[in-house]
DNA sequence: CGCACTTTACTTACTGGTCAGTAAGCTGTC
DNA sequence: GACAGCTTACTGACCAGTAAGTAAAGTGCG
């Protein structure tokens, strides 16, 4: 039996990593094949070698986020919904935490016009199943008891998922904005 | 006494109108001043004279977006708290209709890591402006009794201009994001 | 086992295109 | 004749992408 996950993928996974922290920093299209290559301490040309395209380096790793949000969901069905909700702004945190990021679905909505048609249908499928999940938590949420709120379950996650992309997009001038959007919209679910 | 908006400052504006459409619609970094030129009908070095660095562009644009914004708040402080509402939401629709353009502030947030310090600055107070501006709607709808919401002015009103920038650049993706978004605001807001 | 062949994971060296920015010249108006 | 508002012509840097070569590891076979 071979073991697969060799060098090929071990350099394949480290462009994705290098690449990934570039997008959610700078934007897809304010990096280049230069910044992740010199950053892997090889040549441009390897990177050619694993992703052709740039367009192939961005589709994976908007493929990848859909895999890891996948898992994500399962991982935590079970939870009770308040417990759901503290994760969801985890996640938010986290991001702002490792170098001021934006989440992936922010960015690739900026740069939507500009991006290939690949991208743009991997990036809406991914927004697609984020919302569905934030909307789930919402319906869960009152269904059980433990949110309150006006308005549909579709309506209301909708508006976290705007508030948090967009509340995790200003903290990057103000410090404390993520946690004011956090604290509000708990307050807003109704959670004593 | 002379006309002094002639040629020059025309052909300013008209490279500044043109600037903003591409700033929203593709973001700084993904526009040169050959898409600006070839919009307008002239040359490269043309659009140099009148700002020679790009950077002097970007500052230019946020400058009159902070002049904008300005006036717009003085033109509706008399309002009452409703119709304010309306014009907000308004004017986060107008940059929808006009090709899916974002609001500055989003534009500018996730491009801020690549954006030279002249431009951040700026940036950042025009998004100061709009955070207070977001948050003297909530307080004196309150004050009036024509908002009911829990928690502080403060609190809102970041997450209401967190959700609507948010909104508006999912709406790329999703037509009907936006007015879900402002539905489920004005009813959060516990407007009846 | 050992030798030939193939494949993997790169390298060097390059192309054509675009970028912001500059320098010098031209033209029409006060 | 001075200046505003351009133009032509250019530079050096960077970009995505390609072609050809190479060293090492893996594979098939006698």
């Amino acid at each position: 039996m071979k073991i697969d996950t060799d060098a090929k993928n071990d350099t394949r996974k480290r462009i994705m990593d290098i690449a990934e922290e570039l997008l959610l920093t700078r934007g897809f299209n304010a990096f280049s094949y230069q910044w992740v290559s010199s950053e892997l301490g090889v040549r441009n040309a390897a990177i050619h070698y694993h992703f052709p395209h740039k367009t192939d380096l961005g589709v994976a790793l908007i493929e990848r986020y859909r895999r890891r949000l996948s898992r994500f969901i399962e991982a935590q069905a079970a939870l009770p919904p308040r417990e759901q909700l503290e994760r969801y702004f985890e996640l938010a945190h986290s991001y702002f935490r490792q170098d001021r990021q934006v989440c992936p679905s922010g960015m690739l909505c900026t740069e939507f016009h500009t991006l290939p048609d690949a991208m743009r249908d991997q990036a809406a499928a991914f927004i697609g199943e984020m919302r569905d999940w934030s909307i789930d938590l919402a319906a869960r949420g009152r269904d059980l008891g433990v949110f309150h709120y006006p308005g549909s379950a579709e309506e209301m996650g909708v508006l976290m998922f705007s508030a948090l992309q967009g509340g995790l997009q200003l903290a990057r001038v103000d410090d404390g904005w993520l946690d004011t959007v956090k604290r509000q919209i708990t307050r807003l679910l109704g959670v004593e």
